[in-house]
DNA sequence: GTGAAAGCGCTAACAC
DNA sequence: GTGTTAGCGCTTTCAC
């Protein structure tokens, strides 16, 4: 089924651009000064109606393509926002990219995004390419940044929002701006919900990266109020795949045979783990309950539902695009944190 | 748990760049000229040793970060390759993305990614912009692109990939570049293999986007070669959800109450339509097969384990990003179309 | 091995 | 409304 072929050459060789044009052959064409093009692509209100038609016909005529990064450099501004997540292959992060892009897209920002692979030498390289681009904001994923990160973001006085965390009591403030939630009130939530049904032997699968750890740290606070003692958990080094789940469950079981609930940091993981316990032959709640994190689609579509805790993912996209978008426009609003909270949401699985 | 806070204001204000170092300034606290800073920079090799350790004491004393844009203005050359996928929520892009991000990384360019949401106008919209920055290389998702985009693209004179499918026999050649395969022998294929194991009833669900299309074209061409009949298909406006298959398959019993086999689009689909059985209290393959497309991890983790249609996800970023940087390296490679073929992987579930 | 001059294609003042 | 004059911060010749 596989082939290579060496091709027939197409009818036009390549060729290193034949001259695209430039505004200046704008203006000529159109009759008119330079700065007139450029105000009939920028600011088409300030000129007459005779003009602009003139001008945009000319533009029309040549296929002429405005070379932003000439006009970025010359006005200091790139109308780029850039955003850096740990993968995009997890899908909990695709609906804050989303939603971020079309909201800076309706502002007439273009957004750049990065993966930094949860490594943080992989983050701060992204930064300085996106700083060497000149973006003129920037959305970063959690709040681990390293000491250097941000004083490097803060010299260069650029708007940063952090996202999908909260600075803990006590803690470095936010670098900037920040809209995320508290994982570890968030893990808390979940083991309150699992302690609830009378689950006593709690277990905990997730990835190896900041913040499953503080969702982990809170599940376990909650686990040892309640009296419920040891909560063993599986770190899994990311990238973490829904096929982590059944091997990871077999080594919680082997450290400890009496788990009644697992709580996984991630839907994925956790309809992983409703498959496994399908293939034991396990019923779930009642052999295994299992909780997810997200609520993503799958969370409603599994059998049994999923109980999970639900995040507002759009929502911290669309509000660090418009934190952005207000500090762009040059007000200085008031609000620079926000917490979007989180939701238990109990269905059957847990 | 929500709430939004007007917090005390951080204790320096945003301030609009405080002046980020330029290259002469670099230069004078080195003692040396404004191009030996360059060539610090982008030929090192060239340069003394003592002059190089010198010049980059400076940037690093001054946290000088160069401006990518004034280079690419002077330089021609961004040194940026844009990817438009149609969305990233679906998980069969990501490895695509990855492998290309990481490739292009390797050769010292950088992605610049873009999301068409299946729709042309979007995707057109997003070459503007993309030729407005003046990126070096461009990787398209599909072949579908309207002729107005494939002239101004060969005019543009821009190295360009397209992905994720062939051209049809007789159709219209490729704009540049291409790897990808064929998505109707791919849904042939599947069909083949349900049919093998003796299903006449076969049924689609799928997106309602070309390459899904072209799935249930080669699809339908298989069933009605071995005589298997009508093929009703059920086809999603995209976004596609996992929790679409349930309702979907609803609707293709009412159309067609023997169905037999249904082949899903999608793994992720697949899955869902695995979970609706299970609600049901269908077994399959038995009393329903499901096959799935893509081999994506749910694949192997589902239960039963999914067949499906592996496609080379990974080696299809990776190939188009060689391809990529051999051009910008001025190799004129003879390889220009790349069929990177599909597998069948018979598991469990048909 | 290093430097001086010119200019990439555009926008920002400021005139008229 | 429209045009003129200066750069934006670099890389590119071409000298030395």
């Amino acid at each position: 089924m596989a082939a290579s072929n060496t091709s027939p050459p197409p009818e036009k060789a390549f060729a290193p651009q034949p001259g695209a044009a430039r505004m200046s052959d704008v203006a000529r064409e159109a009759g008119v000064s330079l700065v007139t093009v450029s105000r009939a692509i920028n600011t088409p209100g300030k000129l007459s109606p005779a003009t602009l038609a003139s001008v945009r016909a000319a533009i029309e005529r040549l296929g002429y393509v405005p070379n932003l990064m000439a006009g970025s450099l010359a006005s200091n501004r790139s109308r780029i926002v850039a955003a850096i997540v740990p993968t995009i292959s997890n899908l909990v992060f695709s609906e804050t990219i989303e939603a971020l892009a079309q909201t800076l897209a309706d502002g007439g920002y273009q957004l750049l995004l990065g993966q930094s692979a949860y490594r943080p030498g992989d983050e701060a390289a992204l930064v300085d390419a996106f700083l060497g681009r000149r973006v003129d904001g920037l959305v970063l994923t959690g709040i681990a940044q390293t000491s250097a990160l941000r004083l490097k973001l803060q010299r260069a006085g650029l708007p940063v929002v952090q996202t999908w965390d909260l600075p803990p009591p006590g803690g470095e403030p936010p670098i900037d701006m920040l809209v995320g939630f508290s994982n570890v009130d968030a893990g808390r939530a979940a083991a309150r919900h699992l302690l609830a049904q009378g689950h006593r032997a709690l277990a905990f699968i997730g990835a190896d990266e900041e913040r499953s750890r503080l969702r982990l740290a809170g599940f376990r606070a909650e686990a040892a109020a309640q009296g419920a003692g040891e909560v063993p958990a599986e770190l899994i080094r990311p990238p973490v795949q829904i096929d982590d789940a059944g091997p990871r469950l077999s080594q919680l079981l082997a450290r400890r045979p009496g788990i009644t609930a697992v709580f996984c940091n991630n839907d994925l993981l956790a309809a992983g783990l409703l498959f496994e316990c399908q293939q034991r032959g396990w019923d779930v709640p009642e052999r295994l309950a299992v909780m997810g994190f997200g609520d993503l689609p799958i969370a409603r579509a599994a059998s049994p539902r999923l109980s999970t805790v639900r995040v507002r993912r759009a929502e911290m996209g669309e509000r660090a695009g418009q934190m952005l978008l207000a500090r762009l426009a040059g007000e200085d609003a008031g609000t620079r944190w926000v917490d979007v909270g989180f939701e238990v949401v109990a269905r059957s699985s847990a």
